[in-house]
RNA sequence: GGAGAGGUGGCGGAGUGGUCGAUCGCGUCGGUCUCGAAAACCGAAGUACUCGCAAGGGUACCGUGGGUUCGAAUCCCACCCUCUCCGCCA
């Protein structure tokens, strides 16, 4: 949600903002509407205020017993001109607010011009990528070989895009699961949480998912189930006014997300790179506007320093302005580097929203006199599925055994290697 | 799912058609008093939109949305949520 009046005062600065997400000008339809609105909203406010002094003119005459002046006021012709112009008032609202509410958040002033994700800009990287000689396989041929990841069972009880983990790899994914979520509500100051998974349409509203992107979620009765844990987490301080920030909220979940990947059809099939439900570690900080930036820093730090002590090797993408989400004003992607597929896969993307949730959301912080929106950001910290996929990658012997990550023994009861 | 009760300002709790944005108590903030504090007393204090250079106006908001009425926190309808009891259930 974007700032009208901001808008109002900004109009070619806007139109730049949305031609860097290749949108076309809008601040001129905007502004129309605005100015309808707010005409109508002038002369509503006169018919109610003529409306009040009657009412309480006749109250006032009733109150003292004098009828004559009772039906001398009842009589006055009612002026329902008020009633059509409330409806326009309404109408333009909603349409100003649909408007408002589609575009996508301005980008911070750093972020690369460019369409895709070749425009992305390496900002640091850690380890090289490796090419075993023995010929690395993929996470799936790893994983099937072991007996332990089963594509085909899971498709015949739920479809595609689905995969049932048995035994060390199922407890790996947990293992994973538990070690990260510990790592960030510990050392990390994170508060740990455990949200709803399904939840309403306002709350999907406020972190942008709806309504714009409806076919990406699956939904149950009037619920739906969370795409990320970012959404309730960062809802967490949704219609509230709370208590100035100083330090920054910081909220952790692991949870599974639930996902249609509508737009996917076709991509990365083979294995559980993409699948309908995988299990995340969110991080989300709700933080003052001044803290943000910083915040963000520390948020991704978090989510390299999971990658580092899994023993994976790593890089940390500045998304350009074409491959940075809705409602995201910068987003930093960490990629890590599989050896089975020889390429750079995203496990986890954290971003600065600034307040553009917060305004849909409608959360703020009271400072002095004012009232102002906060930040809001999320990262994930990091991805369950996806970082299993590295670990078996990365840590494959040539032999197609697993060698698991120190940090992981303790979780796994002392088992060091799979296979 | 069935039956009942209820949703009012930070909290508690009045208010069943009229000058109610809302009595009162607690809490909070400012002041007086005090060496300082407590107590006491005085005062302030919601959110949003909108008009205005400003000072300062206006409008709306008593769970949400409709309706009745000259006028709604109060009456009617629908929905949501909470609580109690029953049933079912991980």
């Amino acid at each position: 949600m974007h700032d009208i009046r901001w808008i109002r005062q900004n109009a070619e600065a806007f139109d730049a903002e949305m031609a860097r997400r290749g949108l076309p000008a809008q601040s001129s339809a905007i502004l129309t509407l605005d100015a309808f609105r707010r005409d109508a909203i002038l002369k509503v406010e006169a018919a109610q205020k003529a409306r009040n002094e009657r009412a309480k003119a006749i109250g006032m005459a009733k109150g003292r017993g004098d009828t004559a002046e009772v039906e001398r006021l009842m009589g006055g012709i009612v002026e329902d001109l008020a009633q059509s112009t409330v409806e326009v008032l309404a109408q333009r609202e909603a349409e100003l607010t649909d408007l408002l509410s589609s575009l996508p958040n301005i980008l911070a002033p750093e972020i690369p011009e460019g369409a895709d994700e070749s425009a992305n800009i390496t900002l640091r990287q850690h380890g090289e990528p490796a090419r075993p000689n023995f010929g690395a396989k993929q996470h799936f041929e790893l994983g099937e070989a072991l007996g332990l990841m089963d594509f085909e069972t899971a498709g015949r009880l739920s479809g595609s895009r689905f995969v049932v983990l048995k035994g060390a790899l199922a407890r790996l994914e947990r293992a994973l699961g538990q070690w990260m979520l510990d790592t960030h509500s510990g050392p990390n100051g994170y508060t740990e949480v455990a949200p709803p998974l399904l939840v309403n349409a306002a709350t999907l509203y406020g972190t942008g998912q709806l309504p714009k992107f409806e076919e990406d979620l699956f939904k149950t009765g009037d619920k739906y189930l969370i795409p990320t844990a970012e959404v309730p987490l960062t809802n967490l301080v949704a219609q509230q006014i709370i208590p100035e920030p100083v330090e920054p909220l910081r909220y952790t979940a692991l949870t599974p997300s639930f996902r249609s990947e509508a737009g996917s059809a076709g991509r990365d099939t083979r294995g559980m790179l993409r699948q309908h439900q995988f299990h995340k570690v969110e991080l989300v900080s709700i933080t003052r506007p001044e803290d943000s930036e910083a915040e963000h820093e520390r948020m991704t730090s978090c989510a390299e320093a999971i990658l580092t002590a899994l023993g994976l090797t790593w890089r940390r993408q500045l998304l350009c302005a074409g491959d940075t989400g809705f409602g995201a004003a910068k987003t930093y992607d960490l990629e890590v580097w599989l050896p089975g597929q020889a390429a750079w896969r995203e496990i986890s993307s954290c971003s600065n929203t600034h307040a553009f949730q917060a305004r849909r959301m409608n959360a703020r912080f009271k400072r002095g006199k004012d009232t102002v929106f906060v930040h809001t950001l999320n990262g994930s910290g990091v991805a369950v599925g996806r970082a299993l996929i590295a670990v078996l990658e990365t840590h494959q012997q040539e032999d197609g055994s697993i060698a698991l990550p120190e940090v992981l023994h303790p979780y796994m009861g002392g088992l060091t290697r799979l296979g």
